[in-house]
DNA sequence: CATGAATGAGCGTTCATTCAT
DNA sequence: AATGAATGAACGCTCATTCAT
């Protein structure tokens, strides 16, 4: 059924899967109306669920296709030979960030996705999260080198010292990504105000 | 119309907002049943509509309460004369604790209504944050003592360090709180944990 | 949820009761729709949901309704004391054929009912089914008396005899009510024309 | 537009008609899938449409053309030529349940299309019972020969007594093949156990 | 003040039928 | 001839809100 779905010309497909992506960020899975989305993507009732038989179907493949987008393209263009866990963090932030300037609405669907506690969906979700989160987050940083760091210092907590202000900072310019002034915002800048951040901390944990 | 409602018998008053705040705080705004409510509060339909027109009234003014009931007390317990920033933080994470033990219905409601999605009333309540944000978060380090930090130092930078793990750290323990072992988890210990992040933000930071 | 229905003042009752047995007699259990139902009652389409939670409900309600008063009335009206098979079967068949007049809603909706194969109701009459012809049927016939019968007959084979020419002769009848001439046909006339066919069972199986 | 499917190879033709009845005769009209049907019998949708414009043609076709096929097998095999009430009856019992073990799909259709309730094609089968049973059935007994029954009888109610008798009979069985023990039904039993019923009548009515 | 019957727009889903290819 | 993508009306059901009592 969905194998139909991607023989269509891709900009349909497009035109479908934005529809979608917008709906459901914007009202949670629950609230998100499919009349709402075809009337987005200028086709019948009928046809969407020609190509996806439920509702869940249709959000359940949007979270893949978005999750894969986004780490498929993370992991092509994370440097994992880098060991210094600043250098990492900071490679990790930007590209972050970069990658939700280049697919704003493919990011807002999984943020809202991640935190969707509908019933009906939430066991699916956490499942695919489970996997990707052992697969994910633990193994970045499983290979740090940690010889540089002061010898008194509980390594663990510095690590999640520099992940909090790492996600504080990113969610301070998302913030304003939304928002606000999203034009004001220059990778140079931001790159430079991060460099601030992980100074501070690098002088204060490092030997 | 709201005012009747304040009329009440505070008993009365206080089995519909129980009612309200759990059936929101499971559901979400949409989902709640209006249903569910009364039932759980043992009143007739039309009486809910007779002190609250619409579902959304009773929603933002669950929201108004708890807010103020949270804010109150936290500025009335917390101490604005200790200037040290390691020491007022510390202070605040501690009492955010407390809080949300002392009065699990309301933070699990506001919990919720935080991330409430439902455009219905996601700007009404994106509006009364703004105005908390400004009056309150800020306001509250505004004052801190600056003298004690090493002089290179950028202090808006540091307090935002220190902030973000602050949160990180809350976000942690309140994850273990909702989930997996809620009983292993003691006052002494958590302050004994936080302690030590603080002591490295403070070894880091201070001159 | 059906209590508040028996609460209504009955004609309301009746008239959802009547516009439904009549869908459902038309259409069967699947076809007939509940916007029909609600237009022909004259009543909302949520008030209808209000009283039965689902279509499902609303049908076996109607089915244990309509027998309820069909049986109910028969066995008070049918005289067990009279043991001669041609008596007795002819009272049943008039008896079944007045109460057809009575109600004809009611049999055209048990009878359509009866077999009806949709799967999701099917299970259910079967079961409500199996308890009424153990109950029923078999009851009726079980004390007949059977030595006035020819010694050389099998006496099962001729009850079946008696039974399925009343059962044809009165398929012919309500034949006639429902399509063609219902205004001509008399009590009278049909309990003679009974009468004839019983004679001639009578006198070809008795002594 | 039938005319086409007529000059179809008669496999693809038997293909189509069998998923067809299956269909129907498992569902009833109206919840038979056009979609079950051409997936069933390996066509695409728009081909049975391009034969069928509508639901209801291919449905009605099918009962003209199953209806044919078992009318037209009876009437070459019934012995007009015996006069005699119960041969030919006897006759027709077997026959009838011979061509129902012969054609099990076309009789599972017809069984099911004579007493389909769906609006759009009761009448359209009504018409043509009606046609059927004056044709048929009438005719069939016409020419029977009257001279064997004892005087006084009223022939019109004696024939009517036969062929209900066998009717309930003929139902009996079938209702044996369909649910409980199809393969403890033997020709010869069957055809003895009518005789049995035969002869009781023939010596009640006969001289 | 208090009830709960009543409303009707909206939901996700199905399916016969059409039509461009 | 043959395909299957596309349509849209209809389905059963839900629920905030109204209103007569």
């Amino acid at each position: 059924m969905i194998l139909k779905f991607l023989d269509l010309d891709s900009q349909k497909q497009n035109r479908i899967l934005n529809a979608a992506m917008k709906e459901f960020a914007q009202k949670g899975y629950k609230n998100a109306s499919t009349n709402e989305i075809v009337k987005e993507a200028g086709i019948s009732k009928g046809l969407l669920f020609h190509y996806f038989a439920k509702k869940k179907d249709l959000f359940l493949y949007l979270y893949d296709y978005s999750l894969e987008i986004f780490t498929i393209e993370f992991f092509q263009r994370i440097d994992l030979v880098e060991k210094d866990i600043f250098k990492r963090i900071r490679q990790m932030a930007l590209l972050k960030i970069d990658l939700i300037k280049k697919h704003p609405e493919l990011y807002n669907f999984l943020y809202k996705a991640i935190i969707e506690d509908t019933p009906e969906v939430k066991e699916d979700l956490e499942q695919k999260n489970k996997q990707l989160l052992t697969n994910g987050y633990a193994k970045i940083f499983r290979d740090i080198e940690v010889k540089k760091f002061k010898e008194t210092i509980d390594t663990d907590k510095v690590i999640n010292i520099v992940i909090w202000t790492i996600e504080g900072f990113s969610n301070q310019i998302l913030e304003k990504i939304k928002s606000q002034y999203p034009n004001e915002l220059h990778y140079e800048k931001i790159s430079k105000e991060l460099d601030v951040y992980l100074k501070f901390l690098e002088s204060a944990f490092y030997k």
